[in-house]
DNA sequence: TAACTTACTTGCATAATGCAAGTGAAAATT
DNA sequence: AATTTTCACTTGCATTATGCAAGTAAGTTA
């Protein structure tokens, strides 16, 4: 019998953490899920990492197992789905800032400086404003 | 010709950092060299999850071709080298201690009570004594 | 009612990971 | 000095994950 991958290798958070999104795709999806308000599956699809369709169909069920996302039939179009963020995700802006700032720093791009500036003078109120708003997108 | 997986996915930090880290294995060893002063490949090996030697291996590789940590013989054992985190690694404890929070209150064990009453009573203290040690470990 | 859209699934090639055994150099033991 | 052990890997191979293109079923639009 394979062994259960929801199994967890150890009793430590960041490997906990890591099993939850420790790839290359799982904190693409709730980017665009929560700082850039997308939150269809076509939507999704056209991130600009050009995540791949199936890739992107087992992350949303998975995240949705996890309690990361919701997904609900869209009322004015039955064809399409809504993905929203739950609290839980909410949880992660955070983390997602401090990967962000230090992505930022470190990538030399020219990208984010503004991010950065408000970052450095007043992260506290920064982040409580990405949470505000996704709750906000998201209905919490 | 295969795609260069130095090139980057979008401009984006995030997509930048995944691009670093974003896989089941590279936080672990650098936990494990930041936050366990672990610094020798046995000692990687033998951590917690039990990675795979190829793997620690490539990502030891790959850790030091990104700069985010240092590979030295060890003075008093020609066969030992000693891996020390480099200040760019350093720059990573914030996010990391951010994973360990969302990881502590998301996973549901009771590990690390004590940690995360340190970091919502003090956060910038925890994060600059858990650097200071980083530093001082690693001679930095 | 025919032609799209949408959210997937499927099949297949390639890449990443897991596992066990092997190698070569240096250190410790006899 | 020879042998054994330790150490830091490498290699080979099976399994799993990812990437890519095409296909499908249900719902919407023309």
């Amino acid at each position: 019998m394979p062994p259960d991958p929801e199994t967890r290798r150890s009793d430590c958070p960041i490997s906990f953490a890591l099993e939850i999104f420790g790839d290359r795709w799982t904190l693409i999806v709730l980017r665009d899920l929560m700082l850039r308000s997308r939150q269809r599956y076509r939507e999704l699809l056209e991130g600009d990492e050009g995540i791949a369709t199936n890739v992107l169909a087992e992350r949303l069920k998975r995240l949705e197992r996890r309690k990361l996302i919701t997904r609900k039939r869209d009322p004015a179009d039955a064809r399409q789905f809504i993905y929203l963020p739950t609290e839980l995700a909410v949880s992660l802006v955070p983390m997602l800032v401090e990967m962000i700032v230090w992505g930022i720093r470190t990538g030399d791009k020219e990208v984010g400086s503004e991010f950065l500036a408000r970052f450095e003078t007043e992260r506290d109120t920064l982040i409580a404003e990405l949470q505000a708003k996704v709750r906000k997108d998201a209905d919490l």
